[in-house]
DNA sequence: GGCGGCGATACCCGGCGGGTATCGTCGCGG
DNA sequence: CCGCGACGATACCCGCCGGGTATCGCCGCC
C-alpha cells in the first residue's frame, strides 16, 4: 500500500465524497475513482458502499480510515523528525496547551536550561487536545497533557503534579462568594452553560454552550457572562479581576502528565523528562 | 514520502550494501540508487555517507531508520487489519510466547470462550520479544507479555499477575537441594552460562552461553546440563523430572501483562481484556 | 599497476498517474 | 412522468517515473 494511496482513501472517507475529495487533494475525479478501486482491488475487501447519489464507509473501510491517518501520521513523523535531525537544529519542541499550566512550564524551561547539555527547546502552544496529533506527526518531541481530559493512550508519560478543580464565574456572580460548589451545581448554572471543546479529530460534540478553541477565549467567554468552566486550579495565577474562582469539591482531580512518543528517548528529551520530574 | 521509498531506505540502512539491498528488494541497484538520491533531494537531507567501498548512515539516516521502521509497520498493520476486516474472520489474534504462561493462557481462553459475544482466538506462538512486533505491524491484535523483560512502550497494557522467580537447573546439581539461591550465584554456575535471548530486532547480544530461541530449546539446554536459566515460578507446572527448580530469593519479580495497540479498543478486544483482569 | 567490487551515470522502455470528455444512474422538481 | 442535474464510473490520451541494461569512475588490495 503507497502513502499517496491512503491519502487518498482518507480523504474521500472523511469527505464521503469523491468530487470533493478529488478537489481537496488537487486532482480530478476519475483518477481519484481508479486509485480507490485498485486499492480495494489489491486489498480484496470493499471498502465503501457508493451508489450514484451516496458514498458510505463499510466496516472494513472505517478501520483503514482508522488505522490509515495513524500509518499516515507516523510516515509525517518519519519526515518531518528527519528533517530536523539533518537539518541542524537538533533542539527539542515542546507542545503545551495556550494559557494551560503557563507557571509550570516557565519553571520547566528555567530549570532545564540550567541543566549541564540542555538543547533550544521551541515551546508550540496549540489548542486543547492538539498535543497527542503533534506527538504523532512528528512536530512536537514532547508535550504537557491534562489527565483525565486528554488520552495518553500510545504515549509515554511522567505525571508531574496533582491539583483539584475550580469554577470559574464572571466577577459578581451570585456563587462567586461561595466557599465551595457542586458540579451538578455548575453544569446547572441558568445561562451560562459549559463550553465545548473540539475533539481529537477537531470536531465539537454536539449539545448547548458556546464552541471554543483555546483558554483566552474561553476566559473571555466567561468574563462575558456567557459561559462557565472548571479548570485546573493553577489557572488562578492568571487571572483578571473580572472573573471568579470556586473550588468544586467533586470535580475529579487533573493530573499535569509530560508525555513523548514511545522509542524516542534522545539525550535531550530524556534529560527533560527527568529535570520536570524533579521540578 | 512513499512507502516503496521508506522500504527502498530500510533496506539499504540494515544492509548497508546498495548491491545487497536491491537484490533483496528484487529490483536491479540503479533504480535505487536513483530512489535514495530523490529521496535525500526531497528531504533535503544526506542520509548515507557513501565512498565506492563503504556506505554509513548519517545521524539523520539513523533517525529515518527508526521512524521508517515504525511507520511501515503502521502502514503494514493498516493494510492487515483492513482485510481481516473486510474478509469475515473478524475473530481476535492472541500472541504469547510459546511455553510461558499457558496456563494462564488456557484460563484466560477458556473464561473468554464463556463469555457472551465472545469471538474467534486464534493463538499465535511466537518466539522470545516479538509480541511487540506483532502487535505494531497487524499480525496480532492482544499479546501476553512479561515485564520487565519485554518492553512495554507505546503499548496499553492491563497488569493480570506478578510472581517470583526461580533458577532452573539439571536434575541432581548439586545445588538443585538448596532452599533457595541468590542472582550472583546462578550466573556464576561453573559450565552452566545463562542463554542468550535474541533482542527485539531478532539478533543476539555478544557474550558466552548459547543463542536460545524460544522455551522448549531451553528447557532442553538445562536438562543436558549446558545452561541454567531464571524463569517465572509458573514454569514449574510443566517441568519434566530431569529438571530442578529453586527459587532465586533477589530475582526482581516478574509481571505478566496483557497488551494491545493504543487506540483499539474493539469489542472483542475490551471483552477479552476484562475476563483476563477478572482472571 | 592491474583487477575487481561498488556506487553513480546514461539511456531506453513500458506502465501508471493524471487529465478531459462522456456515460449511466438516480433523486428531484415541475 | 419527464427532464434536469449531480455524481461516480468509464474511455481514451499523454507525459513522467520506476525499472532495466550497459558502462563509467573510484578505490582498496593483491
Amino acid at each position: 500500500m503507497e502513502t499517496r494511496e491512503l491519502r487518498y482513501f482518507v480523504a474521500v472517507a472523511e469527505e464521503l465524497h469523491f468530487g470533493r475529495a478529488a478537489d481537496r487533494l488537487g486532482i480530478a475525479q476519475p483518477p481519484l475513482s481508479r486509485a480507490i478501486q485498485r486499492l480495494e482491488r489489491r486489498l480484496g475487501v470493499t471498502l465503501l458502499e457508493r451508489t450514484s447519489r451516496s458514498v458510505a464507509l463499510t466496516e472494513a473501510g472505517s478501520v483503514l480510515l482508522r488505522e490509515g491517518r495513524a500509518a499516515l501520521d507516523a510516515v509525517d513523523a518519519a519526515g518531518r523528525r528527519t528533517r530536523r535531525a539533518g537539518t541542524g537544529r537538533p533542539g527539542l519542541v515542546l507542545a503545551a496547551k495556550a494559557g494551560a499550566s503557563s507557571e509550570l512550564l516557565t519553571k520547566l524551561l528555567d530549570a532545564y536550561a540550567a541543566e549541564p547539555g540542555a538543547v533550544d527547546v521551541e515551546v508550540m502552544l496549540c489548542g486543547i487536545a492538539q498535543q497527542e496529533r503533534l506527538l504523532r506527526d512528528g512536530r512536537a518531541d514532547v508535550a504537557l497533557l491534562h489527565r483525565p481530559y486528554d488520552s495518553t493512550t500510545g504515549l509515554d508519560t511522567e505525571d508531574l503534579r496533582t491539583e483539584s478543580q475550580v469554577a470559574l464565574l464572571p466577577a459578581g456572580h451570585p456563587f462567586s462568594t461561595r466557599a465551595e460548589l457542586r458540579m451538578a451545581e455548575v453544569v446547572a448554572l441558568p445561562g451560562l452553560p459549559m463550553p465545548r471543546w473540539p475533539g481529537p479529530d477537531g470536531g465539537y460534540p454536539d449539545g448547548p454552550g458556546p464552541e471554543v478553541r483555546d483558554h483566552t477565549q474561553l476566559l473571555q467567554l466567561i468574563a462575558l457572562g456567557r459561559a462557565t468552566a472548571v479548570l485546573p486550579e493553577s489557572c488562578r495565577v492568571h487571572l483578571s479581576s473580572d472573573l471568579a474562582a470556586v473550588p468544586v469539591a467533586d470535580a475529579p482531580p487533573v493530573t499535569t502528565v509530560i508525555a513523548w512518543p514511545p522509542q524516542s528517548r534522545s539525550r535531550p528529551l530524556a534529560d527533560l523528562v527527568r529535570t520536570a520530574t524533579r521540578l
